[in-house]
DNA sequence: TGAGATGATTAGCC
DNA sequence: GGCTAATCATCTCA
């Protein structure tokens, strides 16, 4: 006889033992032959049975001890636990855990690498994250944009250290009800037929109930990072018109390059800089100023007109400024340097335009006159400088005669390179040829 | 509240 | 890659 059959035949017996045992005791014994015949008789019966019913729970608990300590204490108990355990493996059990065995989930692939994209989860990224980077890169790294960019790094930060506060609890739980749940199991291996294995897949059924608790949390907490993302976003879509003085600066070196209003990359920067917007915004911006202008040149005549003038004050008293120094310090060439900065018009664009604006039909009333009387003087320092005489007296109308036929800017040969900020006031732009 | 102004975006071109 | 032209979206002002 081999030790299962051994086994099961112990098993039986014992079983069997118990239900005997058990089923004589609890069973109330037959009922007498003779019931009914005598009343005494019958009153003791009775009495025999409620004796025994209000023993019988003592003692079959007592003798149920005794057999459950004879069970756990049996020699052959961890053989009978073990084939029982083989048997639950091979039945329910194996189908269980070949379902058990899932593929890494995508939905949550996706999430932790969102997460770790946007710096979340990972290592910290100093309170950044990829979009506030991104978002730091677009706007030329200008700081125009550093307030939003340090609101979004503060409630990103948020959002952080809320994840990581319920991930902390979620493992922390986890880890508890795991402990919880495995000394249960250890526990009841004493009585019921518990393998290793089986303590290990429901330790793992248990982390992937909690895992799936993590994904909800971790997608909330991607909503909340998307959410937050698209505000930002939003908010720098979001246009805000630029400072009076911005405008200004951005107009007045349109109009004093307006034969070729492209601004080199250094007069972007510049500027950018002088205007506190982005270099992109400066493109924008010239971008916009050229494509309107040349729509409705008549609208932004005016305009051309005020911006020239100021330009040409500007520009004379630059001019006045030099000569006078000239004629304190030393005959040496004044002022023939550049200093660095377009501040000073251009002074081949800043002529065509006054040469348009001494015209006889402008018709700008105030404005005109007192261009007019601005020209004067300027003129008369230039001639006093031995500089430009001539052109400034043309009679003709202002217009935009820098556009060519094609719509296009004439001399515009290269844009972008032709005209460049660091030419001094009394420098000679080729443009002077208009 | 509507029209115009203006900054931003996009597609297509060179 | 920069530019133009068209368009969108928002701001400003009467």
């Amino acid at each position: 006889m081999d030790d299962q059959s051994r086994m099961l035949q112990t098993l039986a017996g014992v079983n069997l033992a118990g239900h005997s045992v058990q089923g004589g005791m609890a069973l109330p014994p037959p009922p007498h032959g003779h019931e009914g015949a005598d009343g005494d008789g019958r009153k003791q019966d009775i009495g025999d049975i409620l004796h025994q019913i209000m023993t019988i729970t003592d003692q079959s608990l007592d003798e149920a001890q005794a057999k459950k300590h004879a069970l756990n204490c049996h020699r052959m108990k961890p053989a009978l636990f073990s084939v029982l355990c083989e048997i639950k493996e091979k039945t329910g059990l194996s189908i269980r855990g070949a379902q058990e065995e899932d593929p890494p989930d995508p939905q949550l692939m996706r999430l932790d690498n969102m997460l770790l994209a946007e710096g979340v989860s990972g290592p910290e990224k100093g309170g950044g994250s990829a979009a506030a980077a991104a978002a730091a890169a677009a706007s030329g790294g200008s700081s125009d944009n550093s307030i939003e960019h340090s609101d979004y790094r503060a409630k990103l930060t948020q959002i952080r250290q809320i994840y990581h506060t319920e991930l902390e609890k979620y493992e922390q739980a986890c880890n508890e009800f795991t402990t919880h749940v495995m000394n249960l199991l250890r526990e009841q291996s004493r009585t019921r037929p518990i393998s290793p294995k089986e303590i290990e897949r429901m330790v793992g059924i248990i982390h992937r109930k909690f895992s799936s608790i993590q994904m909800q949390l971790k997608q909330s907490t991607c909503e909340a990072v998307m959410i937050l993302r698209s505000r930002f976003l939003d908010a720098r879509r979001k246009r805000r018109n630029f400072s009076k003085q911005a405008t200004e600066i951005l107009n007045e070196y349109f109009y004093s390059h307006l034969s070729n209003p492209y601004p080199s990359e250094e007069a972007k920067e510049e500027l950018a800089k002088k205007c506190s917007i982005t270099v992109s915004q400066v493109s924008n911006w010239f971008g916009n100023k050229r494509i309107r202008y040349k729509k409705n040149i008549g609208k932004f005549q005016e305009e051309a007109n005020l911006y020239a003038a100021k330009t040409a004050v500007t520009a004379a008293h630059a001019v006045a400024a030099a000569v006078q120094n000239n004629q304190t310090n030393s005959p040496t060439t004044p002022n023939s340097g550049s200093s660095g900065s377009f501040s000073l018009p251009n002074s081949g664009d800043m002529f065509m335009n006054m040469q348009s604006l001494n015209g006889d039909s402008y018709q700008g009333s105030q404005v005109g006159a007192n261009v007019q009387s601005q020209v004067d003087t300027l003129r008369h320092v230039i001639n006093q400088t031995g500089g430009y005489s001539d052109g400034l007296g043309a009679n003709s109308l202002y217009s935009p005669h820098n556009l060519n036929a094609n719509g296009g800017w004439q001399d515009a040969t290269t844009p972008s390179s032709v005209t460049s900020p660091t030419e001094g006031p009394g420098s000679v732009h080729s443009d002077t040829s208009n």
